[in-house]
DNA sequence: ATTTGACTCCCCATTTATGGGGATAAAAAA
DNA sequence: TTTTTTATCCCCATAAATGGGGAGTCAAAT
């Protein structure tokens, strides 16, 4: 007989992991291995456990899904990762292709689809359920063209250290004032590097510069 | 030897303190710091004196526990706080988290279950008892279904139409005098709105409203 | 050696935002 | 019917943000 596909589900929502164990338990060549509730278990699970797929929760307590990814990444841990995302997650979705995820399943999809999507991603392909692909498209046409950006420059490389700097405290709702004091510089010098970053991010104010930061992964 | 978790304890039901006390004394990692019988209380014991976890009642006299978060976020009082609900007060989890609350317990809660969320809690994640857990459940499953708006989110729900609309504008980089303009409305209503979310909200200034909004999917 | 970029600070002025009140009419809920 | 909520507007005052200009130091690159 055929050994079955070992899958370890990470979800902070117990409810949810049930949801899944169950429809997987209706599948004769699929196996759930364990389960972890945080991102902190799912490390430290994956230091002495394996299974063929994990299906990672994006965002979870301690650690998300991303730091995860990461951590996997740097210790080089080979696992076949399946994405579980709410429609707000789509926008990491690059991130996470490029941090080895291979698979991107929405919370409300069937659960016939999970089934899909391990068996796809087990066999060494991608998966995408629909709704991931309806809001990738939807983000980067409908949205985009309203907020009328311009097609991603990378002027992130051209913000310095410094501007960086007072544009995650910006991001963080600290006033000019605030972050004067935080950095140990004059208010003077806030300000400045405010009006270089709105220069420079081509935004209107403090609220542009804040939603720059998200849109960048600079906060 | 390990240093023992120290918990301070507000709650105006004495005997339930010393219930909270007993159950706790039989642990030997943890230890009562101390206890308050008031909100007012605890305010004037966190300005002078600390502890690893504070277990929190909302309904005190003089000040209640979100009177106390609030003033623990405005002065900046890093402490991890777990709410004893009696009600469990499903709409107010959302407000409290965003004011910082790290665990939630309702007062039915057996005792064990105390312990557990100040282990929980001091480790850094956070705690929901399953009173709570199944009541935010409810909110977020049981009433989804029905197509058209969800009931979900507490707070957002909170947000009155125009509340919504000013802030979805204000996350679009709008000012308050184009605001007026594009809903054809007085400034000084703009202004009031901001001054409604910002209250409703618990944040700091526009960047927070629009941060609120793209966590609360509200853009 | 000169130029360039990053970081720092200041002046000025105007516009926005925030924070505290209060108020009214209409609609919705109790 | 009475009360509460929502939407609307106003006053006052202060704090913060924006927009324009200039300017000095230092280190690194040319």
């Amino acid at each position: 007989m055929k050994e079955k596909i070992q899958v370890h589900i990470a979800d902070d929502h117990k409810i949810l992991i049930e949801g899944i164990v169950a429809v997987i338990n209706t599948e004769s060549d699929i196996e759930i291995e364990g389960f972890s509730l945080t991102g902190k278990a799912v490390i430290d699970w994956a230091e002495d456990h394996s299974a063929d797929i994990l299906i990672l929760d994006i965002n979870m307590p301690i650690y998300d899904g991303i730091e995860v990814l990461k951590f996997f990444k740097i210790k080089k841990i080979n696992l076949k990762v399946i994405i579980l995302s709410s429609y707000d997650d789509v926008k990491l979705v690059q991130e996470m292709i490029n941090l080895g995820a291979s698979g991107f399943l929405s919370k409300d999809s069937a659960g016939q689809h999970i089934v899909e999507a391990i068996r796809t991603v087990h066999a060494g392909e991608q998966y995408f359920s629909n709704t991931v692909k309806n809001n990738l498209l939807k983000l980067y046409t409908g949205k985009n063209v309203k907020l009328g950006q311009r097609p991603q420059s990378t002027i992130v490389n051209s913000l310095t250290d410094r501007e960086t700097e007072v544009l995650k405290l910006i991001s963080q709702e600290y006033s000019s004032p605030e972050i004067a004091q935080i950095l140990n510089i004059s208010q003077s010098t806030v300000d400045t590097y405010r009006k270089s970053l709105l220069k420079k991010t081509n935004v209107k104010n403090a609220v542009g510069l804040a939603m720059y930061a998200v849109k960048n992964k600079i906060i």
